[in-house]
DNA sequence: GCAGCAATACTCGGATATGCGTTGTCCGAGTTTACCCGG
DNA sequence: CCGGGTAAACTCGGACAACGCATATCCGAGTATTGCTGC
């Protein structure tokens, strides 16, 4: 039970995207290196965030990634989901004769920590420097 | 990140010993087999929850496990924390010049989920018939 | 009856598989830019 | 100067390897109860 580390990677990574140009796409080389990750694996992270709808991708030379929706917009819960997936946290797969009990407790904590990640801006960490 | 197996029968069974005669105590076969496990891999898992002091071993013939705390005072969150581990769910080791402020945001979430658990009781699932 | 001994029913802990998800690496393919070279 | 072709700089995606952790399984050791046996 432990987010993961392409998490990390990928909200730092939002996070750096967001603090640059919306315009200029910054390429995974620099993005990896400033992380000390290899740029092939952060790739890979980055490829589940452009199939979210957050970023996007532009190849060839000089090419990529950049920010696609509204910076305003994206949460932190976006960013996890996109990574880790929507499943719930806790899954009772034992069949009781009912409902259980307990699946029900660990999913009322679970939304307690959605809530606050969705009601989190990346925005609200970011730097101002780039008001364009 | 997912809560592992281990945390679901160990929740399940602190419920079916809450609800049990605080007394006498229960084999562990018993409970293994009630949730479709095997009796050594569960005697691994409640081996934790007795070096925790939520629960306690009896030895021989007879024996098996039983509450050790008062059942009132048994939440979910020591149950979760006494498998999982009481570490951070998220770790950036990445070396910022500073504290790292995605951290900090994903520490405050896991901290609304906690105190979700920690105010909910196993108590409050138990069903009353044991009223000693 | 009763003391003692043995069998039985349990838990405990370490050593040891096993499967799976995370974390990477490698490489060929596709795409855009930059550069060079000949007309 | 200008157009085209080639090289370079990128990302994309699949295949594959390494590793750790969750999930067990097995077995010997320890412990308490039960039952039996002999006095």
């Amino acid at each position: 039970m432990k987010f993961t580390k392409a998490t990390n990677y990928a909200l730092h990574t939002m996070l750096m995207l967001v603090a640059a140009s919306p315009v200029k796409p910054i390429g995974v080389q620099q993005l990896a290196e400033t992380q000390g990750v290899s740029p092939t694996y952060l790739s890979k992270i980055l490829t589940r965030l452009v199939k979210a709808g957050m970023i996007e991708s532009v190849s060839g030379a000089n090419g990529g990634y950049r920010l696609f929706r509204n910076k305003e917009d994206i949460t932190f819960l976006d960013i996890i989901h996109a990574i880790e997936g929507t499943t719930s946290l806790f899954e009772c797969n034992f069949v009781h004769g009912d409902e259980c009990s307990i699946q029900a407790v660990m999913k009322e904590a679970e939304e307690k920590m959605e809530l606050h990640l969705r009601n989190t801006k990346l925005m609200d960490l970011a730097p101002m420097q780039t008001k364009v």
